[in-house]
DNA sequence: GTGTCGATTGACTGATCAGTCACTTCATGG
DNA sequence: CCATGAAGTGACTGATCAGTCAATCGACAC
């Protein structure tokens, strides 16, 4: 694939990115996508199969590049606590910079029925290995309770992030200028930390 | 509304979130519901006004029993962190009850242009003030750790058990078998319980 | 100048479905 | 036993759209 089609690519995907959280996956019409992206209308199914295809392709690209941070994240090596602040800091860093980014990965591409292939769930659960894998070196130095699954850590941090960007993307009753994304960051983690860590009394580790 | 049509329209109701649950929201056809309901096609359009109309009975009629047992949990008056027990007991029970119910909520009732109004988010705030309260009387009594917002602790309390479930429903690698409900619920509580509270150390309640 | 081939175009089509409506059946009560 | 209207029926329709395709463009080669 040459440097120009990965370039036209790329300029669909942000346009249907931004046309899918507009108004929703099945909503969206796939010529609203061209007229966003500038394109023909037959150019879509040039680039790419189907309409599922182009949202398949949202998911797959930023969620690899969610995993690489995770990776990066692990191979810098800091302590597992750090770590997990660094992945939580790169999805609300992603929030910010675009939010319909979050939402439709929140929102769209877990509703599609499609997602649900042998494929996508290695892709997904890479990310939860990733996390499980923090985790449980956490453990093993004796930064978190040995009590808790790992695999339950994950799941209940995945879920009190995403639940969060939820609020700032959707509840119009939750007070955004209140209430900073950087708060929000901080607060989740707190409760993380206190969360996961071993009782602070008299443990050696 | 008599007694005859609140029965057929239950009847209704219980036959779409069972569709809506195998098929999804958008893949599931009127036509499918009725059958399933054992109703003649039409009939759905009498007690019903349209399919969207079907999607948010659903979710009105069952969030009102969840905004029921908040406020049933909170006048038997037990300490803040039993009470939140006995809110995540229900969600998951419902849960084993009736999978398809929970799958329906999580998935498809957000997922619906519709379902944001002002009505609605009237009655999805019920419940998030419900536990806020519960929340902000245990840092009154000294239970929960003061710096905590009560917003974002409900938040990443809902997330927590929200993931898990869609675990559940969704994940075919999550094993179910080696995790039960019991267990899952537990390990919420469990973290929750250290994240929120204050620290144990000499502090007067 | 001509040939080749990928990129680009947008009018068109075939299928799909939510919702309608004219009709029938049933229950109630006078 | 008829009248009334609610409950129930399902064939039909009108609108909607994803995806196709035949035609055109443009870049590069020889």
């Amino acid at each position: 694939m040459d440097e120009a089609t990965t370039q036209k690519k790329d300029i669909i995907l942000n346009a249907a990115i931004k046309v899918f959280a507009e108004k929703g996956y099945y909503s969206s019409r796939t010529l609203d996508i061209s007229n966003e992206a500038g394109v023909a209308y037959g150019s879509l199914y040039h680039y790419f199969r189907s309409k599922d295809d182009i949202l398949m392709s949202i998911f797959q690209e930023r969620w690899n590049l969610l995993i690489a941070k995770v990776r990066q994240v692990r191979e810098q090596g800091s302590g597992p606590e750090e770590q997990l602040g660094m992945v939580i800091d790169f999805i609300f860093r992603s929030y910010r910079q675009n939010p319909d980014l979050l939402k439709v990965m929140i929102m769209d591409v877990p509703r599609l029925d499609k997602f649900y292939n042998p494929e996508n769930w290695k892709l997904y659960n890479l990310f939860f290995r990733g996390l499980m894998e923090i985790f449980h070196e956490g453990q093993e130095q004796g930064v978190f309770a040995a009590d808790v699954s790992p695999i339950l850590a994950t799941i209940i941090m995945h879920g009190a992030v995403d639940a969060t960007i939820r609020q700032y993307v959707y509840n119009p009753e939750f007070n955004k200028e209140e209430f900073p994304v950087e708060e929000a960051r901080g607060q989740i983690m707190m409760v993380l930390r206190r969360g996961f860590s071993k009782k602070v009394e008299g443990e050696k580790s």
